[in-house]
DNA sequence: ATCAATAATTAGAATAATTCCATTTTACTG
DNA sequence: CAGTAAAATGGAATTATTCTAATTATTGAT
């Protein structure tokens, strides 16, 4: 029994827009879809490189306004790593990142709930925190994907 | 028994800077103390302003410049919050951050031995960590400092 | 299918934070 | 007090991102 994984993306999307009263435009089609083609973490620009491919004439303003669309649309995640250029990442669930400092790859790290649990029982009382990130740099030894 | 505490981080910040061979100039001296002297997170430019009090014509090039040797050093930690400027943290014991959205403020959030190792067990095999920065954002209800 | 209204895309200019560069000043050593 | 190396300085350059004004696409209604 095998299903297209994208068909479900379609969905996701439209429905996420439609919810927003956004038009889903070409641009945004082929932004989400190359970003949910790759599981890694792209910058803008990657993203930009990737769409050219299939919309040769796509601005990089354009590209810019479609994250923006995406992650509003929590469609996408938005990752910073200190002050390089902010980065998109595919994967919803809640996870940390990993920074290897020698390859600057970057990985997720995922998290059950006792950890998800524990991270956010750091907050004191009076705190109510809508959003979290961890992240981790450093070296990786084991090699993967 | 009082005793000055700003000694303490003199003391600090000159054997920091003598293991490295670096010289103990006006600017960095008076930087180190502006971060010092207020538990805040401030931004290279805020640090710029407080500093003119003292020296009114440091440039804002030799305020990145102080504030690259003092975390170099190890005597001030860097904090970024998203793609806003950095800033810069004087507590260097390992701790989170909260930035309230209302407000903009950030917060310390202290960690206890039991939260750290917590965090760092996330880490699969073949991570080895050597930093990490777990950041919220959300709203404060009860004020504080 | 056509039209008008509105939203989205586009190219390029503008912005903001940070870094770079060439020159001048300062700190350390003898 | 030199002489030398390091640091500070002001301004230009860089980079990522946002803004702007003009063009084009999508939508919903005829
Ligand atoms: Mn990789
Ligand atoms: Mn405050
Ligand atoms: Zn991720
Ligand atoms: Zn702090």
């Amino acid at each position: 029994m095998t299903y297209d994984i994208s068909e479900n993306h379609k969905r996701a999307l439209y429905s996420a827009l439609r919810k927003k009263e956004l038009r889903p435009t070409k641009q945004r089609i082929c932004v989400y879809n190359i970003i949910m083609s790759k599981k890694d973490h792209p910058t803008a620009d990657d993203i930009l490189n990737r769409v050219r491919k299939n919309l040769p004439t796509i601005s990089l303003a354009t590209v810019y306004n479609c994250l923006e669309t995406l992650v509003d649309c929590e469609l996408v995640r938005q990752v910073n790593f200190d002050r390089s250029s902010t980065r998109f990442c595919p994967n919803l669930t809640p996870h940390a990142h990993f920074k290897c400092s020698e390859t600057g790859n970057i990985f997720d790290i995922s998290l059950d709930e006792e950890s998800i649990r524990s991270l956010k029982a750091v907050l004191p009382k009076g705190y109510k925190a809508d959003n979290f990130e961890l992240s981790f740099a450093g070296s990786k030894t084991i090699s993967s994907n």
